[in-house]
DNA sequence: ATCTATTTATAAGC
DNA sequence: TGCTTATAAATAGAT
């Protein structure tokens, strides 16, 4: 029986790296983002959290929303300083496994940095002196599509996880 | 054919509002702060967006995220977005000292972590070489939620920073 | 902390 | 940018 024609492929799976497409990574940027606002909001009036959020776009607009004021928010953060709790061993020896791991790759970029820093703070200098300053350090610039450098963002990758670990992990012992 | 009787009733659609019962408030806050914190980092990492969180949960404890860093962000939105002090001499500056940093704060780190967690790294070893091989690496998985450890975070960011930095720049270099 | 059944969030495609 | 559709993810309630 011929039938069910699909009309799309529906969702897919999908990496979790920079999407090096721009267009697609401001309309991503634009769905994610209004869905996010959404379960920070949700997550202030279920819970009654505070809870502050901001965000650049890719374009480098700025949004922001908190609970129950952003500014409310952000001073008491700021002015309580965060509470850090005790490191956990088994957290620690992740990180340090993956810090093995990536230590020669560290170096190598490293290197990479150096050899390119001569030739670049050069350029970066004549720039700056050229104007060319919204306040964003010449290494910082927006790149276009083109990023390239695959080891270099698997880095970048692998270190994000490794944020998410970290932060995700410690915080399981609130009560201190 | 015998029927599937049903073990739970699933999913639930909820009203959109304080949960009363505190230990239920507590528990979706938990799960709900675990989604969000892995919302916003993906959002950071598909978009190269900035983003910064901030969180009290009910019970008042702190928790806190932020791509590249909470404090960069929350900077960039208190001053406007705007910091400019991009004189030759900062940037030229700027990029050693930030090489050199990243050098040292690396090497520290290491040297803390191995401190802190020779027993562990053997167990989780362990682990890994047991056959808990799915392609995750044992220092990959799930975790609970929460934020802390300031110095791995912060060892994470700036070598992640570095990353970037390397990336954008090199990035337009022909491929090795 | 785990497990399902469902509800939500979204990647793709117009 | 705003829909639509099929699927991937998140998660409420129960264990």
């Amino acid at each position: 029986m011929a039938e069910a024609k699909k009309k799309t492929l529906g969702r897919r799976r999908t990496e979790c790296k920079l999407i090096d497409n721009k267009a697609a990574r401001e309309v991503t940027f634009s769905k994610r983002h209004r869905g996010m606002f959404r379960k920070v909001s949700e997550l202030a009036i279920l819970c009654g959290a505070e809870v502050a959020i901001i965000t650049f776009s890719p374009h480098g607009n700025p949004f922001v929303f908190g609970h129950p004021s952003p500014d409310a928010v952000i001073n008491r953060y700021l002015s309580g300083g965060v509470v850090n709790q005790a490191s956990e061993a088994a957290v620690a020896a992740a990180a340090l496994h993956t810090v093995n791991e990536r230590k020669k790759q560290y170096e190598d970029v490293v290197s990479k940095l150096e050899e390119v820093s001569r030739v670049e703070i050069e350029a970066g200098k004549r720039r700056a002196a050229a104007g060319n300053s919204d306040g964003r350090m010449w290494w910082n610039e927006d790149v276009d599509d083109g990023m390239g450098l695959e080891e270099l963002l698997y880095y970048a990758d692998s270190l994000e996880k490794l944020m998410k670990m970290v932060a995700d992990r410690v915080g399981s012992k609130p009560r201190a």
